[in-house]
DNA sequence: CCGTTGACGTCGG
DNA sequence: ACCGACGCCAACG
């Protein structure tokens, strides 16, 4: 167990019924924004109880995998109020949860990009 | 919107 | 310990 996966299996607890999360999402709050695919790995052997990986979706609102159940994923979220749609989730910006609202003064901006490092550094 | 590219972290053989 | 695969994401042209 390290420290970036039990932060992803937190982070994945705490998103409530109704609501979804990206991949990106549980990463950054594990810490590592960047760390969007170890979260994928992570949840595809998801066997830690209470950990609603069913609410993990793709970046878009795409549900994105699970493990080839897509069809369980759906329901499982429609069950909680989830919309789906063609392999993706209706409304998916509401329903995308939000562990920090940023109902601060200012809107339109707030949100910081990651410093994509590397973009054109050392390729090859 | 599509294809390509660079990067992080974990699992499986 | 080494390598390839993965349920991915953001950016560029």
């Amino acid at each position: 167990m390290t420290e970036f996966r039990r932060r992803v299996l937190s982070a994945v607890r705490r998103i409530p019924a109704g609501r979804v999360a990206t991949y990106g999402d549980i990463a950054a709050l594990a810490g590592k924004p960047r760390a969007s695919r170890a979260v994928g790995n992570i949840m595809r052997n998801c066997r830690e109880p209470g950990v609603p990986c069913h609410r993990v979706i793709a970046a878009g609102g795409l549900l994105g995998g699970y493990g080839g159940n897509l069809q369980i994923k759906r329901e499982l979220l429609r069950a909680e109020g989830v919309e789906v749609g063609m392999g993706r989730v209706r409304g998916f910006e509401r329903a995308r949860w939000r562990p920090t609202p940023v109902r601060d003064n200012r809107r339109g901006s707030g949100r910081s990009r990651p410093p994509t490092a590397g973009r054109g550094s050392s390729r090859g």
